[in-house]
DNA sequence: CTGAAAGCGCTTACAG
DNA sequence: CTGAAAGCGCTTACAG
């Protein structure tokens, strides 16, 4: 039978430490290290702590030990499954050190730059993973000047010394390239993400050097976008209206690749018939369209993790500098297709 | 020019009250309760304030005063898209109120229930939102028997007193049933959720409560799911081996009616001259299939925002046994049709 | 290996 | 309206 009566919530060390008959001190050992003390006091303790099912308040703590065991991590949009799934690996690896994880929407309407800068000066965090691309700061703070670790994964950010995670983007958009070029495109367009985005700025560049390593002096069209499903049809109405339209577009992440299939698909061009597509990102969508979308599978997760991970460590006093470069798998499906005519 | 020397991280009350010449519980009060001081005196603190940047360490904030100003939120997958839009909701919301967002993500290899109630016994968090349609709980404890506001959304929890919001499944699942009804439909099958989901049994039984109202006895298939685009393909192959096949599907999420779509496709059924499917939720990708696919649109945003006031308001002192369910919204698109032949 | 005691940085009755 | 002072619940030098 399971008792009804509310937990109190007020239980505190010392009432632990009484019923073990041992000092606070000692409790608070067996808690945070356990290894200083003699197996028998330590076991006297943890009846005790399992007895009462006492669990410390993590404010007099943190207060106290001037660590808090929470990591802020900075992503541009919650809403973003592409995030969401990076999330997961991070909370994973944070959650296994045992930190907790605190979640700033530096989004549209959501958190301004000021309040991740409180956050952090308010103590509340003792490092932060930014996904953003950059370094929060408001007119007199910047984040990299507060005393924190910081470790950037996803979108990279020029000039900074603290640990990076990313994946080869221009690798990646190069391989786009000779994979088009190898299909015997050579009018190729590019779909690209926000003007002044580091990741846009790779693929673009990569995907340049792959069209020039095969003598191709670049696309034929840039089509402007912002990485979501609306940009990818506008970017489709563009190509409609051209005179002469290319036969390949690389698009810079999935959901534009998409916006862009469904509408020239609506359209009447065939693909990859008439025109080839290849996203970026590997979103699990990106299986589901059709004909079903050629793109670079990131790995979201390990990306998640890494970054987790050199926070962890840079967070236990090992800070490093690392800028880890992850591969990305290209997944060559039905949307990219051999020129024919 | 920006002042390149790190920020000092140790700047306390003490100091700000002595800038502004007055004393600590004044500076305090400014920042808690400006009300309370003269015009004079509080536009002192607030300059001493300005000057010094300083922000509360909120340790010793949540220690003293006994709240944390931080949120718990419950989710039983951060990486689902459909719950990062709940977020966004959610985080919006609460950041307006002053509150910070701590993640629980309680899916398969994150969080265990403990964790999640540990977290709230060690006095992190002044009320926890539950997104995952069940009260945490591990051996000796429970979340509801700890001293905290809850609210409940997207799943509902039967049985509990807290607030909880909602959306209308059965209604919709029932609207389901009459749109199929309408364009002539009588052999129709339905796609399930997890066994013992709440969303899953509302939505199922409006479903069949649609069918009886025309004189149908029920589903002349149900094919079990647990939500992913694998279990849409899974069932769609047993829809593909049935003798005499269904000639509408209603799946009680949008992923697998996709995954089922593909694969019915795939193998050469065409929708919906052949078969009209139904989804539910109106995720963004709904739009991208092709045929676009008949959905119910569910407000996300706006559950998580309503959830989010509701604990804000419990946790203010004005608790509610509300039980708000939100409309969701038909769109008829072409992956339904009349029955034809 | 263990304990007594100081103190982390705030807020808030209490008093005036 | 404002201040002096206690105290929130821990951790951690320090001493033994």
């Amino acid at each position: 039978m399971a008792d009804d009566r509310p937990i109190r919530r007020t239980l505190r060390i010392a009432e632990v430490a009484k019923l073990a008959g041992v000092s606070t001190a000692t409790v608070s050992r067996a808690l945070t290290d356990p290894g200083k003390l003699r197996p028998k006091t330590l076991a006297l303790v943890e009846e005790a702590v399992r007895r009462t099912g006492y669990t410390p308040n993590l404010a007099a703590r943190s207060l106290r030990a001037r660590r808090s065991m929470v990591v802020l991590v900075v992503v541009p949009d919650i809403g973003n499954p592409f995030f969401a799934d990076v999330l997961r690996g991070v909370e994973e690896a944070l959650s296994a050190a045992g930190y907790g994880l605190l979640i700033g929407n530096l989004g549209p309407g959501a958190h301004k730059p000021a309040q991740v800068l409180d956050i952090v000066q308010a103590g509340q965090v003792d490092g932060v993973l930014l996904l953003n691309g950059n370094v929060p700061r408001d007119a007199e703070r910047s984040l990299d000047r507060m005393d924190v670790p910081l470790v950037a994964i996803c979108e990279a950010i020029p000039g900074v010394t603290f640990p990076q995670v990313e994946v080869q983007n221009r690798e990646a958009a190069r391989q786009a390239a000779e994979l088009l070029i190898g299909l015997g495109h050579r009018r190729v367009a590019y779909l690209s993400g926000p003007a002044g985005n580091i990741l846009e700025a790779e693929r673009f560049g990569g995907f340049c050097e792959g069209l020039a390593a095969a003598g191709i002096a670049g696309p034929v069209a840039r089509y402007r976008g912002d990485f979501t499903f609306a940009a990818g049809g506008a970017a489709a109405e563009e190509f409609l209206r051209a005179a002469e339209r290319p036969t390949a577009v690389f698009a810079a992440n999935d959901e534009m690749a998409i916006g862009f299939l469904k509408t020239v698909r609506a359209a009447g061009i065939a693909v990859p018939e008439a025109l080839s597509i290849v996203g970026f990102d590997g979103i699990a969508f990106a299986d589901y369209v059709e004909p079903m979308l050629t793109t670079f599978r990131q790995p979201r997760r390990a990306l998640g993790n890494e970054g987790a991970r050199l926070l962890v460590e840079a967070m236990g006093g090992h800070p490093s500098t690392a800028r880890v470069r992850m591969p990305v798998e290209l997944l060559v499906r039905a949307s990219t297709g051999p020129l024919l005519g």
